[in-house]
RNA sequence: GGCGGCGUAGCUCAGUCGGUAGAGCAAACGGCUCAUAAUCGUUGGGUCACAGGUUCAAGUCCUGUCGCCGCCA
């Protein structure tokens, strides 16, 4: 392994919308990549902060509150905790996930915008906006339908239309009427608003993106964000609404107004990273990640996220001043559903909580990470769920963890043999365990997990194709030593396995690791808290890795060491699952 | 409408700098019996969406067409 020290990794994941359940397709597409990645650079020694937390403005969450009648506060109330339980149950190991209602969220955020504003980035303009005369209120986006002046489909909302998925601006609507009373006296009214001059930022937005340092980016985030800042087209965009669920303007005279949500979810990374140093009683480590020229930020995203990740957060942060710029935003394309895109007011989804009902989280982790969608939009399918956890994920590692435990168990006295003499082939598969930490090292860096993955299941291939040749079941009765050499080559084999299957599957990881006779723990754990503020508190999700007894580098298995009883790491599924899960899911379509 | 991406084996997907098309699964045959009927080996299978162009050479680069996806207006 190589001797570098310590570097500081910024792994920042977007911030979910907190109404409702997330599903797979969140899940395959920022979380588990980030929490992969993650699990691998503290493994590689590397201090890692893995931020991320519920995003609580935003008319989502108010229409949702309306649509229940409850308050916004209460429904973060009821779906934060499920999101933080989803992460313990697939073990998402964030250092913080919090969310953006909170004391210190808001301040960050003011600091922004005031920041920014006192920069010059900011500037104040008039813009037409739909107003109810019967509410007497400002209609954002969602809180106004009418008929899409593009495909005529009658129930587009302010801000897209649901047929055509066109973006919108409410005031192009034909017959708008208001949704929370259902009224069509609505007038078109100026009001004022704070606008970031993206204009001002293209410049040396386009200086950035062609550093020269952008080659480990993906082709499709960098050709995208390349394409739109040398276009030279960036905009005003505003970053206050006329809506009060929000963070207030910290000026004078604008208590009616918020700031919009896209502008306070991104400020959540540094906010997020301020807040843990906090919890961890160094309130200023948060720069380490931020301010050190050479800590990485790698923002995990879906691909609808890219321009604010690529493009707009950049230019906040240049326009704040002094703060890291991102190193990399491996965005990921969609993961679709047997040939549909999932969709929530579809009712066409795999839930993250509903599935791990049913399912351990290995096999889910496994699949998504071995068909991530990285490249291109991927399809995912229940039969293919099915066969990829019995035919790859049962049948190859699991099943050569389990034939050769039970094999030194039962006839090596429950130990781990003694090897004698190792042979050429016993080197030689030795040799390739070794080496395949860094080989799949280098593709975790480069964010290639669904390499990554690959490369370590031919390692296990590899192992039992060694069995095979070496049929240590025929040795045993003729050459007792022979076999004990060869089964030592294969716990020591699969002991390194573990260690490379840990950031993808830590929780069969860590079961291997006390059936090969092990105490400790490799994986963390991962604890809900409540933090207090002035006057507000919240729950948020830590995580704790200190004691990890694991590092990124070959094992060595002591022989003798007590083996426990070991047992099948994956249950194999019956194939008629994959039948009654999509019949399931067609059931509830919408 | 503008911009960007995608279209590769029956299925799901790789394919770096142009150099005679790859993996897994599915199918067929064989070996083994330690293991969750798991494993290991062998074999068959492609007009790289379509039409042009550049080149000694194109899945890869360029132009156009068709289809799908996303972003922006």
């Amino acid at each position: 392994m190589s001797q570098e020290s310590a570097r500081k990794i910024l792994v920042a994941v977007a911030w979910p919308y907190c109404n409702g359940d997330l599903h797979i397709g969140h899940i395959a597409g920022a979380y588990l990549p980030a929490d992969i990645f993650a699990r691998y650079q503290r493994l590689r020694g590397n201090d890692v902060l893995m931020v991320s937390g519920s995003d609580t403005h935003g008319t989502p969450i108010t229409v949702h509150a309306e649509e229940l009648g409850i308050s916004p506060r209460e429904v973060i109330d009821r779906y934060h905790p499920r999101i933080l339980e989803l992460w313990q149950k697939f073990g998402i190991s964030f250092d913080l996930f919090t969310e953006t209602d909170t004391e210190n969220h808001w301040q960050v955020t003011q600091d922004f915008f005031l920041t920014h504003l006192h920069n010059d980035y900011i500037y104040k303009a008039e813009m037409e906006q739909l107003f109810c005369l019967d509410c007497q209120r400002f209609l954002a986006d969602r809180y106004v339908e009418g008929t899409c002046p593009y495909c005529g489909y009658p129930h587009a909302r302010g801000d897209q239309c649901d047929n055509c998925g066109r973006t919108l601006d409410s005031i192009e609507l034909i017959n708008p009427h208001c949704k929370i009373c259902g009224g069509t006296n609505l007038e078109h009214r100026k009001t004022e608003h704070f606008f970031l001059d993206l204009g001002k930022l293209n410049p040396p937005l386009v200086d950035w993106i062609n550093d020269g340092q952008k080659e480990h980016w993906r082709p499709s985030v960098l050709n995208f964000a390349r394409a739109q800042l040398e276009s030279g087209e960036l905009h005003g965009r505003p970053i206050t609404r006329d809506i009060k669920w929000g963070i207030p303007v910290p000026l004078p005279g604008y208590e009616q107004k918020s700031i919009y949500v896209w502008y306070d979810a991104v400020i959540g990374y540094l906010a997020a990273s301020k807040e843990w140093s906090q919890n961890v009683g160094r309130p200023e480590a948060w720069r380490e990640w931020w301010q050190q020229p050479e800590a990485r930020s790698f923002y995990f995203i879906g691909k609808d996220n890219i321009p604010f990740h690529a493009i707009i957060w950049p230019g906040m942060l240049i326009g704040y001043g002094g703060l890291n710029l991102p190193y990399d935003v491996p965005a990921n394309e969609y993961l679709n559903v047997e040939g549909q895109q999932l969709s929530k007011s579809r009712h066409w989804v795999v839930e993250g909580l509903d599935v791990l009902e049913r399912y351990d989280p290995d096999p889910w982790r496994y699949v998504l990470a071995a068909n991530a969608p990285e490249t291109q939009d991927i399809d995912f399918t229940w039969e293919e769920f099915v066969r990829r956890n019995n035919n790859e994920l049962v049948a190859t590692w699991g099943n050569l963890a389990n034939r050769a435990l039970s094999f030194c168990y039962k006839r090596f006295d429950g130990r781990v043999p003694t090897p004698g003499v190792l042979d050429q082939r016993d080197e030689a598969l030795l040799a390739l365990s070794a080496e395949a930490f860094d080989k799949v090292g280098a593709l975790l860096d480069a964010v290639k997990l669904r390499n990554a993955i690959t490369e370590v299941m031919g390692l296990a291939h590899e192992a039992n194709r060694y069995l095979n040749e070496k049929e240590p079941w025929k040795r045993i009765k003729t050459d007792p030593a022979a076999a004990a050499t060869t089964m030592y080559v294969c716990l020591q084999v699969i002991d390194r396995l573990k260690v490379l299957f840990l950031p993808f599957l830590p929780f069969s990881s860590q079961k291997l690791h006390t059936f090969l006779g092990y105490d400790d723990d490799i994986m963390g754990r991962q604890f809900v808290e409540k933090y207090k503020e002035t006057e507000r508190e919240h729950l948020a999700l830590r995580y704790d890795g200190s004691a990890l007894a694991e590092r990124w580098e070959p094992t060595t298995l002591a022989p003798g060491q007590p083996l426990r009883k070991p047992a099948p790491l994956f249950v194999k599924l019956d194939e008629s699952i994959a039948e009654a899960e999509t019949a399931r899911m067609l059931a509830h379509l919408g």
